[in-house]
DNA sequence: TAACCATGTTAGGATACCCTAACTATTTTC
DNA sequence: GAAAATAGTTAGGGTATCCTAACATGGTTA
């Protein structure tokens, strides 16, 4: 049966996005992206071509196929939905919201990316805009206290 | 130096886990709940021991060592808080909140783990008790809308 | 206490993924 | 268009983790 390692998603997500960024995928730049050596990602991507993911052939152009894909774009999707989650929630900076996403879309539940989605859209069609709710958040995380209550103040 | 596997910090979680729940570690165990063979037990304990992170010889009690024990606490900490976390916020069911805990733990910077510690002492603390915006979250996963603002409704 | 059963251990081997070094193909430059 | 530079490939090997099958130990029961 089909088995999805971590590492095979890794390498379709990396090729999904050079192919976004670049027009064309080669093996020195997967291999840098992936922090491996050449080798390893030419005997790789001889794997995932036997899996029917990407089309490879000696010294050609490389693809993903329409099943690589298909895989490809859920899992950068989950990416940039963990991403910005980690962003706008945790207030977690750039750098280190990318290397989480990273790490977490290749293990989480469906459930999980889905709500994460829906909490993030909740956020965004806010009647009030950007909510109240996530302003006294910054404040908890900065000064580790709720902000001094409206009615309270005056 | 010192590395820490993804499944180190599996092995070490568990024998913390049959430690406080059955009082005693045992091979056999720890085999059901990491779900591999007992002689995979074996041969992993074998190289915790060469690591100083437990006390192992061959048909004695098994035990954590101090070192271990600081480990095993900490990824344990990182599991309760990240499940928390899930299924206060996201609402997910427990199960799946538990295994994508178990996944996530082991891969996600301090800094969001911090964060998320944070969030559930905001969200415990509120001064208003559980948050309006939850309550509003929880309308939201549910029907997809935001619910009927209060003033608009008289 | 002898035989049995559950548990633990060892040996030998598999797979996924990685590496280095040497080689080959392709592209660039003169 | 031939030499040089860059990119890609192959062969041979490594480590982490797992497995099966055979064997050893220790506790339990007759």
């Amino acid at each position: 049966m089909e088995t999805r390692s971590h590492r095979e998603e890794e390498y379709l997500e990396a090729m999904y996005l050079l192919k976004m960024k670049k027009g064309i995928i080669r093996v020195k730049d997967l291999a840098k992206l992936l922090k491996v050596k050449p080798s390893s990602v030419v005997e790789y991507l001889d794997k995932l071509h036997k899996k029917g993911l990407v089309h490879y052939e000696k010294h050609e152009l490389i693809s993903l196929t329409e099943k690589g894909i298909q895989l490809a774009e859920k899992i950068y999707k989950k990416h940039l939905a963990l991403k910005e989650f980690l962003m706008l929630l945790l207030k977690i900076p750039e750098d280190i919201a990318e290397k989480d996403a990273c790490y977490i879309e290749h293990g989480i539940h469906d459930l999980t990316l889905e709500r994460i989605i829906k909490f993030i859209k909740f956020v965004k069609e806010s009647p009030k805009g950007f909510p109240e709710f996530l302003k006294h958040l910054d404040y908890y995380y900065k000064y580790n206290k709720h902000p001094p209550c409206e009615r309270e103040k005056k």
